[in-house]
Formats: structure tokens, C-alpha cells, sequence
DNA sequence: CAACGGACCTGCCTGC
DNA sequence: TGCAGGCAGGTCCGTT
């Protein structure tokens, strides 16, 4: 909401080396142009000109604040987009893999927007979406869940989460899940989503919402980073192991 | 086509 | 105390 309407001044960037570069003409293509709107699709977040589109991600370690902008810059703020009235929005992502992109016109258009699957807390995701998706596959469930391609916005906490409540093992197949229990993880990924909003998010060491405050869904966590305690369901120890490169944590009791 | 590993980075923690 | 190694919230891309 801060964002909208308000005119750009223009663009500093520290540092251009980010997930891709940074675009060299950055501070003219915006200089000038007002924010007609801000949304999301996927992680993506969307700042859309007159003209032409922001695309930014925050990758795993990036955050946006709004600062004045005299501000002296800290390590790893790599970008400042300058606002009319001595304020700016500022990046800093210590790991950098995080982006900033330009699209000329709606920000749809840009290819790493076009093949993204359906959001997962809106119509056109469900037990079906993903039933026919997986027909065939055999890649494990996780991974599958964790496809940009198949719906967006489920990382690794939360499809070990989601798994765990729909009592699906992260390394079935995902060819060979029932529809009905396709129709259980869909509703999983859609309330563990919901919750972790409401409560904030998951922050584990630094992460804090726009408000400065950290977010509590940490708390509520079954599996994620529980490996070797009691499933909180039937008290058998969780299991943990890398799947697909990525820490994965389930019951071997309640998750088949 | 699907599946997999590698790549992009820094910071923090553990264990030697 | 220092240092190497491994791991971390993401996701694209090139190679099999």
C-alpha cells in the first residue's frame, strides 16, 4: 500500500550481481514512472509502471524496508528504488538469490511468470490439479509438490508440513497416489499455508514480517526440523533424509 | 519428455 | 582460536 500511486525518482544499484544481473539501465527505466500496482504471483512480487514491470524475489535471505533515503547503506543492501519524497525501498539479501528484473509492459508477460502453476490458495488448485498432473510421473511427491510448475508458493517447510497432515510419505511416488489422497494434500497445503500466514510465517533465525515482527508458525511445526523427536501424532520417532537435495522430515508411522 | 545434479551466494554452526 | 565442512527459507538450467 505504501507503494501505490507514488512516482519513482529513479534507481541505485550497489550491487548488480544478483540471482541475474541487474538491468545496467535500471534507474532510467524507472525514473519517473509512478506505481500503478503492487501484487505477487508465486514469490515473485510484482511492481508494475507505467510502461513497463518490477519483478523482484527475495530468494531465501532477501527483504525489502522503506527508509529514508539518506540512510547510509549497510552491507549487502544491494538496491535502493528512489521515491518521490526523500524515501526509498531498499533490498538487502546477504546471499543475493534473490532478483530484480524489468518487463517491458505487464509483468505476466516475462518467461520465468509464464509456465507458473496455479496459486495454491485460489480456485484451480485442488486434489484433481494435482492428480492429473502426476499421472505417469514418478519423481517422489515432495519434489512434485515443490514444482513451480505444479503450484506455486509451497517450499520445503511447508511440504514436509502439508505431507505430514495428509499422512502421505514425501518419497512415494507421485504417479501413484490416489486421487482421493491428492484431494487430502491439496486441502493440507492449502490450510497449513493459511495458518502459517496468520501467524506470521516461519522465521528460524532472522525472518520478520513488514512489521519488523517475527512470524510464530514455528511453533506449530510437526516435522520440520523435528528429526528424531516424537511425531506429535503417534510418538514415533520422525525420520529424516535428503530428498532432492533438500532436508526432508516424516513419520514413518502416520506417512505412507 | 522426465529426472537429476549443479549453480548462484553468504552466514552460521559444528567438529576437529 | 582457527579453519574446513556442511547446511540453510529458492528455483533455474544443462546434462543425462
Amino acid at each position: 500500500p505504501f507503494l501505490r500511486g507514488r512516482k519513482l525518482d529513479g534507481a541505485v544499484v550497489r550491487q548488480s550481481r544478483l540471482r541475474w544481473p541487474v538491468p545496467a539501465d535500471l534507474d532510467s527505466l524507472v525514473c519517473g514512472r509512478r506505481v500503478r500496482a503492487v501484487g505477487r504471483r508465486g514469490k515473485y512480487l510484482l511492481i508494475e509502471l507505467a510502461e513497463g514491470s518490477l519483478i523482484l524475489h527475495l530468494g531465501m535471505s532477501g527483504s525489502l524496508r522503506v527508509l529514508p533515503s539518506a540512510t547510509p547503506p549497510g552491507r549487502h543492501d544491494h538496491l535502493d528504488l528512489l521515491l518521490a519524497g526523500g524515501r526509498c525501498l531498499r533490498l538487502h539479501d546477504p546471499r543475493r538469490f534473490g532478483s530484480v528484473l524489468w518487463q517491458a509492459g505487464p509483468a505476466a508477460a516475462h518467461p520465468l511468470l509464464a509456465a507458473l502453476g496455479p496459486e495454491p490458495l485460489e480456485p484451480g488448485f485442488d486434489g484433481g490439479h494435482l492428480h492429473d498432473l502426476a499421472h505417469g510421473r514418478r519423481v517422489a511427491v515432495k519434489p512434485f509438490l515443490m514444482d513451480a510448475k505444479i503450484v506455486v508458493g509451497v517450499g520445503n517447510i511447508y511440504a514436509n508440513e502439508a505431507l505430514h497432515r495428509a499422512g502421505i510419505h514425501p518419497g512415494r511416488a507421485a504417479g501413484r497416489i490416489s486421487a482421493a489422497r491428492y484431494a487430502l494434500l491439496a486441502a493440507a497445503v492449502r490450510k497449513v499455508l493459511a495458518e502459517a500466514i496468520a501467524t506470521g510465517g516461519t522465521t528460524l533465525r532472522d525472518y520478520t514480517g513488514s512489521d519488523g515482527e517475527p512470524g510464530w508458525f514455528r511453533l506449530q511445526l510437526q516435522v520440520y526440523g523435528r528429526e528424531g523427536a516424537a511425531c506429535r501424532t503417534c510418538a514415533t520417532p520422525l525420520r529424516a533424509a535428503r530428498l532432492g537435495q533438500r532436508a526432508t522430515v516424516w513419520c514413518p508411522r502416520c506417512q505412507r
